[in-house]
DNA sequence: ACATGTTCCTTAC
DNA sequence: GTAAGGAACATGT
């Protein structure tokens, strides 16, 4: 039996379950999140984002910047890896064009 | 658009 | 324990 176990802390617990909480052609953004934890450090979400331990599990990519950028991935704000994030929102009906979100109404609330 | 200050967490030494 | 970094935000220039 396939068990999630990870020594992770109590923020980093909320980061995922709140990600994980968007649903599908949705997006959230970082400030949100954070909000949503409860702190006003939407930086320590990138950090745990980065970090992600539940990588296939957590869809950090339905996580971008609360100005409507894509933000980074993997640690960079750029490159291949931003692309692939961008195609798989595009998958989900979540358009994006030129490195911003083209509809700010995919924009998910809690 | 750019630089700076703010804010909070993780990792490394 | 201290220092540096990290996928952001807000404000001022």
């Amino acid at each position: 039996m396939k068990r999630i176990v990870a020594d992770i802390t109590s923020f980093q617990r909320k980061v995922y379950d709140v990600t994980s909480r968007i649903p599908r052609g949705f997006v959230s953004t970082y400030g949100a999140v954070a909000e949503e934890i409860g702190c006003r450090s939407c930086r320590a979400v990138g950090q745990a984002l980065k970090r992600n331990p539940f990588a296939p599990v957590v869809p950090c990519h339905r996580v971008i910047a609360s100005n409507l950028s894509i933000g980074g991935f993997q640690g960079k704000t750029g490159g291949v890896s931003i692309i692939r994030k961008i195609r798989l929102l595009e998958k989900e009906d979540v358009m994006f064009r030129n490195g911003r979100l083209a509809d700010p109404a995919r924009l998910f609330r809690f």
